[in-house]
DNA sequence: CACGGAATGC
DNA sequence: GCATTCCGTG
């Protein structure tokens, strides 16, 4: 790999798990198993100390606001080894997302972007309804009693989704999945092919799914329906950053109807998975829904942990298991950071045909902000190049005061971790409360209302759940700010295409 | 600033 | 595939 750079890559399985392997990972970059550029947004965002950078915007669910785009291209340029890095080039792989649909823009906002959520969703969890909770990330409501009603999802391999399956969320439940949809306008015809590109990523995920799940079994054909169940959530809890769209919607009750997990880049390669392969170790594996392993539910959970660390997710997105305890590995990761050391300039790509200029440059930033950090100690040196970033960056750092969050020590120690559980950190932005996803979402709901959302309680499946998202594709939802809502607007949502895919997903198998 | 095509690199 | 790099156009 990029030797040089040594970066990030991906940790080794094995070990700890600095970050969720998805984040590096074959799976959610298919092609390159570098980090994405997304990813590593979401890792800026994540951090405090980058709040002076880029944040989340309040008020929008799941926008972010670049502060500054060239400290931002610094540091991207940073972790990928390019120091020539610019927002220029940065915003064009930016807008490299909008086909993809992970991201836009929003328009008249300089520097602001924003993910989306929805959409990546959609495709990989057909069944989630949406309009409950709010779409995505909030998604799910926090079933009390999810312990009880545990159940995890059978992923799992061999288990005949079939057989599993019926109880968990019912196609029905998860039905309505569809909000973006279509409304007329919303898809604006243009898109011609639509999905392939990017709906097939989201699919990835799904089929990393199915594959696990099947690996061995079925796959003849791939399904691409998901048959993935995601486990229920069931503390509502708190959580971090009320503008991060990992961020859980405060109420709680409403419901949604499961819980997804949430970030984007979960959707893509659900932070079950990621956590090791063997088989042998899937908490899921061979067991039905109920029996596990705590061994590896453990293992599961910490990953699920990491993940929820990571990227703020809510803890909903953590499953809570009662007695369980989650020991500390060490999730930390860091993005930047770790680059400092051994940025390796790369020449000035003489790219494109005739150029050749050289552009000075600097190397990089040294310091600007980060980097100075006090080099923690085991950062990462090539040889463990692999893990992490910033791995472990024990707590220093922060270059950003901002304001009163202070109080929030902000990772640091597993004990944290748990906190984080309990008590993410500390967001910073002051009131917001209520994110707008959940407004949107309380919208909505509709049938979902039901509270505490614990299963699908949904009765209406729409049938056709989920929509080609061939169709769909490309259409732009940017425009009006409000626009993504068409839901509430338009309401159709999708009507038709609901939960089929559950179900058929199930049978499919 | 933002957008997106094209060429190129990995 | 996913950027990175340029660049012309609004």
């Amino acid at each position: 790999m990029k030797a040089g750079c040594s970066i990030v890559e991906k940790p080794e399985g094995g070990g700890g798990y600095q970050f969720p392997d998805w984040a590096y990972k074959t799976e959610s970059s298919p092609g390159s198993r570098q980090i994405q550029l997304w990813h590593f947004i979401l890792e800026l965002l994540q951090k405090e100390e980058f709040r002076h950078v880029i944040a989340w915007q309040q008020g929008e669910y799941g926008e972010f606001v670049i502060k500054d785009p060239d400290e931002v291209a610094r540091l991207w340029g940073r972790r990928k080894c390019k120091p020539q890095m610019n927002y220029d080039k940065l915003s064009r792989a930016l807008r490299y997302y909008y086909n993809k649909r992970i991201l836009h823009k929003t328009k008249g906002k300089r520097f602001t972007y924003k993910f989306n959520f929805n959409k990546l969703v959609m495709p990989n969890y057909p069944f989630i309804n949406i309009r409950s909770s709010g779409v995505v990330p909030q998604s799910a409501p926090p079933v009390p009693t999810a312990s009880s009603r545990f159940h995890f999802p059978p992923l799992d391999p061999h288990s005949p989704p079939s057989d599993v399956q019926p109880g968990r969320f019912s196609a029905s439940s998860l039905a309505a999945s569809g909000q973006e949809s279509s409304n007329g306008a919303d898809r604006k015809g243009e898109l011609p092919e639509l999905e392939d590109g990017s709906a097939a990523d989201w699919r990835r995920g799904v089929d990393l799914l199915s594959s696990r799940s099947s690996v061995a079994g079925g796959l003849g054909h791939q399904k691409r329906k998901p048959d993935i169940m995601l486990p229920l959530f069931s503390r509502p809890g708190v959580y971090p950053d009320p503008h991060s769209p990992f961020a859980v919607s405060p109420l709680p009750g409403r419901g949604g109807v499961l819980n997804v997990p949430i970030s984007p880049a979960l959707s893509l390669t659900p932070t079950i998975f990621s956590y090791s392969p063997s088989p042998g170790l899937s908490p899921f594996t061979g067991s039905s829904c109920f029996s596990f392993n705590p061994e590896e539910m453990k293992h599961y959970l910490h990953s699920q942990a990491c993940s929820v660390f990571n990227y703020h997710l809510s803890p909903r997105t953590f499953p809570r298991y009662p007695g369980l305890v989650v020991p500390p590995l060490q999730c930390q990761m860091h993005p930047e950071e770790s680059a400092q050391f051994s940025i390796k300039l790369q020449p000035p790509p003489a790219g494109r045909k005739n150029r050749e200029r050289a552009e000075s440059s600097e190397q990089s930033g040294p310091a600007t902000a980060p980097a100075a950090a006090p080099v923690p100690p085991r950062i990462k040196v090539e040889p463990a190049s692999d893990k992490d970033p910033e791995s472990v960056r024990p707590s220093g750092r922060e270059e950003e005061p901002s304001r009163g969050e202070g109080a929030v020590p902000s990772r640091t120690t597993e004990e944290e971790k748990g906190t984080v559980f309990a008590r993410p950190a500390a967001p910073v932005w002051p009131p917001g409360p209520l994110s707008s996803p959940s407004e949107e979402a309380l919208e909505v709901t509709d049938d979902s209302e039901d509270r505490p959302g614990r299963e699908p309680s949904a009765p209406e499946k729409k049938e056709d759940a989920l929509m080609p998202p061939k169709l769909r594709l490309k259409r732009r939802w940017n425009g009006a700010p409000e626009a993504r809502e068409p839901s509430k607007s338009g309401r159709v949502l999708w009507s038709g295409p609901g939960p089929r895919g559950l179900a058929t997903a199930a049978a499919d198998a």
